[in-house]
DNA sequence: GTTTGCCTTGACGTCCGCGTCAAGTCCTAC
DNA sequence: GTAGGACTTGACGCGGACGTCAAGGCAAAC
């Protein structure tokens, strides 16, 4: 298999599979003519990549998946190198939704807030002919 | 108030403000030897735009806030297109919270999954002298 | 014969918000 | 006189994962 059908069985590009071969993640053996030759095998370990990038794994983090593929092993998760950068991540998610959740909140209150205010002053200054745009800036939505 | 005054006052450095005045987002007058003058005034536009960008709002994004205090109004979100940003924004956090948090738990399914299959391993093949490494790979934490 | 299509390597571009360095001006302090 | 500090503009660096273009080779198809 060449560099462009195995591409296009992973859903992915030429460029990325060479970007992986460069960084040492994904060697390939060469044929006659000098182009990459991959077997069904590379197809698992670049699924394997594939699937923790989607998850928001950086591409050093999968890594030990590859290796544990590659020596073997019947899953990418089934090294402990692997369980470590699982229990890595979930922290790092944990830490991150809550960082988020809490700056949604915070938002979310400030829009509340800018809301109220909008209204009271809409109460106070009531337009003498139905409802008048409170702020010359901010165009088409309000 | 020159450069660096503002910068200190601001809890930011100068280049931020060369950058945001290259962007147009905060532009400065001259004294006559050249060097940037700001008020009062532009302390709390800077504000405006620390705290915005500490929400994770990009730089543009603080732009209509920016022009609603710089048009006089009491509060950055007191002009409609404030307010679409930030209801945009807490769409885009609904939705990054929603993934972050289907992610969280595929890894956290796949890790339980992993952990079972590995003590499952060791129950089959227990080791004589004791629990033993499962895996050549992955060296110090298991 | 030439077009098409796949492959090769090399190298620069992208995004964003600055950090960092270079070279020069100006003022103050010692 | 000179050392230090604040300021100026200009320009390159960074990080991550590639996208994209250039220039060329080699094969099958028309």
């Amino acid at each position: 298999m060449r560099i462009g059908e195995l591409a296009a069985r992973a859903g992915t590009t030429t460029r990325a599979l060479r970007y992986y071969e460069a960084r040492g993640l994904l060697p390939a053996r060469r044929d006659e003519k000098g182009h990459r030759a991959y077997g069904e095998e590379d197809l698992r370990l670049l699924e394997q990549i594939r699937t923790l990038r989607d998850f928001g794994f950086e591409l050093e983090e999968t890594r030990p998946f590859v290796e544990c593929l590659r020596a073997g092993h019947p899953e990418g998760d089934s090294c402990p190198a692997s369980l470590v950068v699982y229990r890595r991540k979930l922290a790092e998610l944990d830490a991150l939704i809550g960082q988020l959740t809490e700056v949604r909140e915070t938002v979310a209150g400030q829009l509340r807030r800018a809301e109220r205010a909008r209204d009271a002053l809409a109460a106070d200054a009531p337009a003498p002919g139905g409802p008048e745009p409170l702020c010359e800036l901010g165009g088409q939505f309000s």
